[in-house]
DNA sequence: TTGAAAGCGATACCAG
DNA sequence: CTGGTATCGCTTTCAA
């Protein structure tokens, strides 16, 4: 030891990996850091994964599938233990792809099949949920503004958690007995602005499918001179920082983020060491109060 | 071939890195996520390393000099070919200790000497010319508001940027003839307001450090029902995505993060070939125009 | 062109 | 408990 410290000796982990087996790393497959959710869950799992001693590999897919699967090819040869993924990519043979690569996946945000555990928030209870907590603000009339999440579809994405959103949605509309609903694509502000107007007199709400969506229709509705939240309601989804230095503060549908990536590190960690699939957990979730409803 | 297609044979990266002595991996040692301004950068330089043939290791500090020493012991650990480094440390000890890794490294956001390349906004420049920039828009009284930089210093950290800045506005000051300066340190939000009152009748305008301290000094301005742009001015730096959702829109100096990171990345793998450091890169900044002065 | 052997820097097993 | 050796999977060199 003395010796080893005077020649300043450094283990070198890739032969130690190579030996060993086990690379102690993590890969996080993600779609960008722009966005501020990811930004901060990408944040959260690199914390706790160091403090268990691992380490985090980071490929971001900017949306593209073809991306993802080259990114996953260079997680397999680089033998990282696990990997947190944020997939955009959906079809059957991609699930036996990754499954028979024997690497340990948790999937967030985008599910993939049965065969992997996910770690999220229900997002169609919560948007069921939303969609009273809307109604019980005396609006009498509910739009959806989601992506384009058709164009999506076509392109073979992973659309899962813009469908469970929409389809909630749906069921809370169906549920409280209004039976028109109106589900948007984009955000065309044409078409927002008309089927914001067609309301027959009803007051409407738009309940949106992320705080991004949110806080342009908020811009859109200033824009035209209407009143949030007396001609319009506005709600958003995530719960975003940024929501709090922009007003009328926006509704929202929150959650914890710490506790989130928490959970995905600590079910990664358990499946790496029982090698056998562990169960989903399902977040709580929370509404935020704000000035748009 | 046909055989290796036929066993589905993958190259391990791990033997070959062994063999080869490259990684083919890049280190990214930043101060978190959370902050738009380095997830943005992040992010680019992610794609244009992938581009390259470049994976990320990522390690972030929170600001914690033993994080960071960590982290660079760990990434020398892992071999990687090379590290981008936005450092909080800051000691003679500390530079020669990495020059001792022998591992090409390029720092942004902080310099830490001169015998690594710093690539960045010339920021002393940037707050001087803000300074003469306020000024024109007839403020005869500017304040500028630090992050806590003299604590920060008694740490032991690294304050090369804050400083860089804060010395640019005094310079600026001088330059345009005023010779008030009235430099605050943190949001203390009974300071800020007492110092923006006491200008015995001369409008006053205040130059934030960054964004962040720009968006909750405006929030400030609300609460006290101070008129912005009229009774108080300010001006922010770094040009974040969110001002645009802010009204008033705040002025700001703004640069552009993908140039940034194509440069910083681009240094890098220039510095991984030859072997010599490369030189400085100091990038191009603008004012963008908003209704905050 | 092909094949065999030595090294990269650790771990792990097995005999002494 | 110590010291030698095979192994991990690849690159590289050298000989055939």
């Amino acid at each position: 030891m003395k010796v080893a410290r005077e020649l300043n000796y450094k283990p070198n982990k890739i032969a130690q990996s190579l030996a060993i087996g086990s690379t102690k790393t993590i890969g996080i497959m993600c779609f960008d850091l722009e966005n501020n959710y990811f930004a901060s869950l990408v944040d959260v799992i690199e914390g706790i994964a160091k403090n268990e001693g691992y380490f985090i590999n980071l490929i971001l897919t900017h949306g593209d599938p073809k991306k993802e699967r080259e990114g996953i090819a260079y997680l397999e040869e680089r033998h990282v233990d696990g990997i947190v993924l944020f997939s955009v990519c959906k079809d059957a043979d991609y699930s036996t792809y990754l499954q028979s690569l024997g690497i340990p996946i948790v999937t967030i945000y985008n599910r993939i099949s049965e065969d992997f555990t996910f770690i999220g928030v229900d997002a169609k209870k919560a948007m069921r949920d939303a969609v009273k907590y809307i109604a019980g603000k005396g609006y009498e009339r509910i739009l959806f503004l989601n992506a384009k999440i058709t164009s999506k579809k076509k392109q073979g994405m992973n659309v899962y958690t813009l469908q469970e959103r929409q389809d909630g949605y749906l069921q809370g509309l169906r549920e409280i007995g209004l039976h028109d609903p109106i589900v948007l694509e984009g955000l065309d502000e044409e078409a927002v602005s008309s089927a914001i107007c067609a309301n027959s007199g009803r007051r409407t709400a738009i309940l949106c499918i992320s705080d991004m969506y949110a806080v342009s229709v908020l811009e859109l509705c200033k824009k035209k001179h209407w009143d949030v939240p007396g001609d319009v309601g506005i709600m958003g989804y995530d719960n975003m920082d940024m929501l709090q230095y922009i007003a009328p503060r926006i509704c929202s549908v929150g959650y914890d983020v710490h506790l989130l990536g928490k959970q995905l590190v600590t079910v990664l960690l358990e499946t790496m060491c029982s090698d056998a699939p562990s169960s989903d957990h399902m977040m709580d979730y929370c509404f935020t109060d704000g000035e748009s409803l």
